[in-house]
DNA sequence: CTCAATGCGAGACTTAGTCTCAAGTTGAGC
DNA sequence: GCTCAACTTGAGACTAAGTCTCGCATTGAG
């Protein structure tokens, strides 16, 4: 099955980014613990971040969902922070893991970087939802504003992660999050 | 001297990378078209996007000089807007050279990535300054406050290159900054 | 003029990522 | 049970970025 052999190697691979670093740890290495061949790993997975971030994709899916069935009257800055309510949620969930997946995340540049790229594609799923918030037409990409407010939202959202991360997930992911997108409308 | 090096580099690669495109062109192609070794230019420039991202460094810094000039009395959403007229005065002094080096920017992923590694360190060297504005205390990283408002800003900024480029320029950047960083205090 | 420091080029080496080809696996239809 | 087609895999060659070492040249201070 496709997605077991992915979530096999994934497995594999975090344990080694853990363990030794991601830049001390090579494809090959992981293929053979994986038991499958570079060529095939690289069928899986386009590039070795991807590896452990895959993922990102479908949960960008569920959070722009959750942002769609947000109700109408709801301000888009308030709809966009409850629609990442189902990230805080996965981090209540599982906290150490997300805690050492999280400082993977922060202290390795080129993942850092594919993790940008991955939340550039949730900011195309979210933003014309907001544009139709906004009332913006469609066909006029020269309005900054929908992309801007869910940039700027994801940028709220990797703020807090920082800071989450930086006390250990001593104060809540949600608290840190609400103090994030607050500092607008004070 | 150095600094005449490194822009004579620049100027080839951003040359060959807008007549054949970043990919398309390779590290030892810029090196000879230079005269100089592929040894060299890397001791020059640590990657090959550094070759055209350099001086955002140096751009940072001007940005972060003009915020930490602005008055204090100024709320931080306005400080930031006008630190950023040290970017959009560049715009519009050379529009045509910019938008080719922004087109360029957002239609290749590596760039992109290294792009946003930049905006790190603007957003790291303007934190600070907000902290301070907003009476936050330094030895508390767990405030998300200054990092979402810096992170927020060049989203934004970011969202109104992207308008400025699709509509090729002939909304000013300005314009657009304004709207997007408008957005949130509707 | 000498010596030390610095900068450069040559070239080997590692690793990510692509591509091709041949062998194996699976599954539908007979 | 058999066959053929479609898909998957592994082996391995290949490209290109980035690192490292070493030996040579240039230069600047004394």
């Amino acid at each position: 099955m496709r997605a077991t052999i992915r979530a096999e190697v994934t497995q594999v691979a975090l344990r080694l980014f853990i363990e030794q670093g991601f830049d001390r740890t090579t494809v090959d290495q992981i293929a053979a613990e994986a038991g499958l061949s570079r060529a095939s790993l690289f069928r899986h997975f386009g590039t070795k971040e991807d590896i452990v971030l895959v993922d990102l994709e479908a949960i960008g899916r569920q959070i722009a969902d959750a942002l769609a069935a947000r109700p109408d009257e709801e301000r888009p800055w308030e709809a966009l922070r409850r629609a990442f309510d189902v990230l805080t949620r996965m981090n209540e969930a599982e906290p150490d893991q997300t805690l050492s997946y999280l400082r993977m995340l922060q202290d390795t540049p080129s993942l850092r970087a594919r993790h940008f790229e991955k939340q550039l594609r949730w900011q195309e799923m979210m933003a014309p939802e907001i544009a139709r918030r906004l009332g913006a037409s469609p066909d006029r990409p020269e309005d900054p504003r929908p992309s801007a407010l869910v940039a700027a939202a994801l940028a709220c959202l990797d703020a807090a992660s920082t800071g989450w991360v930086a006390c250990a997930g001593a104060v809540p992911l949600t608290v840190l999050l609400d103090r994030a997108m607050g500092a607008f409308t004070d």
